[in-house]
DNA sequence: ATGGTAGGTGCCCTA
C-alpha cells in the first residue's frame, strides 16, 4: 500500500507529470494540492483513465485539493469545523479502511502578517477536527503541503530562515500540537538525514542549487506506525520540464496480517 | 541587494 502527496500548483498544467509519475511510482492512494480547479472544470476522465478513482474540492484560481485511490473514497469531508472558510484547501475521505485526510497548509505570506495568522487559526481548528477523526479511525493518515518544515535538518540554510514563514516557532509549534494527537512524520522513521527536501523556489535557481525545504509530510497514526516500511521523496519530478515547485512525498505501509 | 519565477487571471494576486 502506497500512499503519497503532491502539490502539483495547477492539475491543468501538471496532467503530463501526474501520467508520467503515476506510470513510474504507482501509488495506491495520491493526495494532490493546489488543483487550481473548479469542481465543474476537474478532469476526472483523465484521472479515471489512469486507473483511480477520485473525490475533490476545488475553487477558482487558487488552493484545490483531491484524492485519488485505487478503490472508491467513502465518507468524504471538505470542510473544517469550526472554520466559515471558503478556501478549499481540506479534504478527508476513507479508503479500504484507512481514513485519509488531505490539507494544503496556509502558506501565511510572512510572519505577523494577517495571512499569518489566519494560518495559525487554520492549524488550530484542523488539529481540533483530527482529534476527532483519530476517535473514530484509529488507522489514520495526515498528508499534503504542510507549509511548515518541521526542524532545522529540514531547511537548507536554517540561520537564513531562522524565524521566517514556513519555520517559525509558532508554526512548529502548531505542527507539534497535531503530532502530539498521536501522529507521527512518516519520513523521519525511516530517514535522519539533513537535505531530503520536498520544495524549491522557482526564483534563484533554488532547484539546482539545493536550495529546499522538506514541507511536504505524511503523517501516520500510532496503529499504522510499525506498518511504515519504506519512505521517500521523488525529486526526479523536480528535473521534468515546467515542473512543479513541490515533489510527491511517499510511504509504503506493509500489508496487515490478520 | 526587499530582487527572482510560475500559474491563473485579466490590467495583479498568491506562492
Amino acid at each position: 500500500m502506497k500512499i503519497a502527496s503532491w502539490n502539483v500548483n495547477s492539475l491543468k498544467v501538471r496532467l503530463p507529470h501526474l501520467q508520467q509519475w503515476c506510470a513510474d511510482a504507482a501509488p495506491d492512494i495520491l493526495a494532490l494540492q493546489e488543483t487550481k480547479s473548479e469542481d465543474g472544470a476537474f478532469p476526472l476522465p483523465a484521472i479515471q483513465a489512469l486507473g483511480y478513482h477520485c473525490v475533490f474540492s476545488g475553487q477558482r484560481t487558487y488552493n484545490g485539493v483531491a484524492i485519488l485511490a485505487r478503490e472508491a473514497p467513502t465518507d468524504v469531508v471538505t470542510d473544517v469545523a469550526g472554520l466559515d472558510d471558503p478556501q478549499r484547501r481540506f479534504l478527508a475521505a476513507t479508503v479500504g479502511g484507512l481514513r485519509i485526510v488531505n490539507l494544503y497548509v496556509v502558506n501565511g505570506q510572512s510572519v505577523g502578517s494577517e495571512k499569518y495568522a489566519y494560518k495559525l487559526r487554520w492549524l488550530d481548528a484542523v488539529t481540533a477536527q483530527l482529534r476527532e477523526e483519530l476517535a473514530r479511525h484509529p488507522e489514520l493518515v495526515v498528508l499534503g503541503d504542510f507549509n511548515i518544515a518541521p526542524e532545522d535538518r529540514d531547511v537548507h540554510d536554517p540561520e537564513a530562515w531562522r524565524e521566517q514563514i514556513l519555520c517559525s516557532t509558532p508554526e512548529r509549534e502548531a505542527l507539534r500540537a497535531m503530532l502530539d494527537l498521536g501522529l507521527h512524520d512518516s519520513f523521519r522513521l525511516h530517514n535522519d538525514e539533513p537535505g531530503q527536501y520536498s520544495w524549491w523556489d522557482y526564483r534563484q535557481a533554488a532547484f539546482r542549487r539545493d536550495l529546499g525545504l522538506r514541507i511536504d509530510l505524511v503523517l501516520v497514526s500510532e496503529s499504522l506506525k510499525a506498518r511504515v516500511a519504506d519512505v521517500g521523496i521523488d525529486r526526479v519530478t523536480r528535473t521534468w520540464e515546467r515542473p512543479s515547485d513541490h515533489a510527491p512525498a511517499w510511504v509504503r505501509l506493509s500489508d496487515t496480517t490478520s
